[in-house]
DNA sequence: AGGTCGACCTGGCAGC
DNA sequence: TGCTGCCAGGTCGACC
């Protein structure tokens, strides 16, 4: 699933886009496109735009045109790919743009899950969406002071606090168990009970933990060559998630999974107190 | 206002 | 073999 990581590699790869004009919009699907927006309307809006800037915020991908912003919301099975679709890959495809010089990005999304929002800065969306993020862990807003100020106000248990877009932007139910295990704390674990220390290696751990997402899982997460775009790999880096009833790589103990606020929590409860 | 829960969606897979 | 039904999770709105 793509959390920050995915997002952020993602985010690199298509940054070559940038300044290149798009030449040929093809959208479909309504489903996917929000506020209204159908995907001729899209079309209209697009052609002839300059791609300015690709930018993510937590898990959104932003591309930017003159005046407003294509974001995209992943969610579950959202993808990008590149060059000629198998037929399986054409059918669940939701937008394609054809830059400048013949090169094409294409939207997939199996689920239909995803949506894709056409909005500007400072508009109510944008508001709702994008500035009430909270600090993103591959930026200068997360600091432990932010972190140490955040969870004062906070009761509840940490693992679902960690995947609150408006508490720490970019983590999904992977890294969030992967972060808790790093960092040594039981997920069930709520915030008043947290020590400054553990906050501390909390906050260490999420920036480590993100920064590495992107140099392995995340790019193992999209091969811009393949086409059909194997998603699968990545699980190799997990030392929790997924993992119940294996032996816990630091421990010896054995992973549980657990349910909270209506997700499964991964974590050992021999070496995360 | 913080926290929880169900709905959305569809491919994959366990179970019969 | 083929069918049924559950499960995965990001986000949002409803609810307590």
């Amino acid at each position: 699933m793509p959390e920050l990581p995915e997002v952020e590699s993602l985010r690199r790869r298509l940054a070559s886009l940038e300044g290149r004009c798009v030449r040929d919009v093809d959208g479909r699907d309504e489903m996917v496109f929000a506020g209204g927006l159908a995907p001729e309307g899209l079309e209209e809006r697009l052609a002839g735009g300059r791609l300015e800037r690709v930018d993510r915020r937590g898990k959104y991908l932003l591309l930017g045109f003159a005046s407003h912003w294509l974001l995209f919301s992943l969610r579950m099975t959202g993808r990008f790919a590149c060059g000629p679709l198998s037929s399986e890959a054409d059918s669940h495809r939701k937008l394609s743009l054809t830059f400048d010089g013949g090169s094409r990005l294409h939207f997939l999304s199996v689920r239909r899950l995803s949506r894709i929002h056409w909005i500007q800065p400072g508009s109510p969306t944008w508001k709702r969406k994008v500035d009430a993020l909270g600090p993103d862990p591959l930026r200068g807003d997360f600091t432990l002071v932010r972190l140490q100020k955040q969870l004062s106000g906070r009761r509840g248990p940490l693992k679902p606090l960690l995947m609150n877009q408006k508490f720490v932007a970019g983590l999904g139910n992977i890294y969030a168990s992967e972060l808790c295990f790093r960092a040594g704390v039981d997920p069930r674990r709520r915030a008043p009970e947290l020590t400054g220390r553990t906050v501390r290696t909390l906050h260490g751990c999420t920036v480590r933990l993100l920064r590495e997402a992107v140099l392995t899982g995340g790019s193992s997460f999209l091969d811009f060559r393949n086409p059909d775009g194997r998603t699968g790999r990545y699980q190799r880096y997990h030392h929790v998630y997924d993992r119940a009833g294996e032996r816990c790589v630091r421990c010896g103990g054995t992973v549980t999974r657990i349910e909270q606020a209506g997700r499964s929590t991964f974590y050992c409860p021999d070496c995360q107190t």
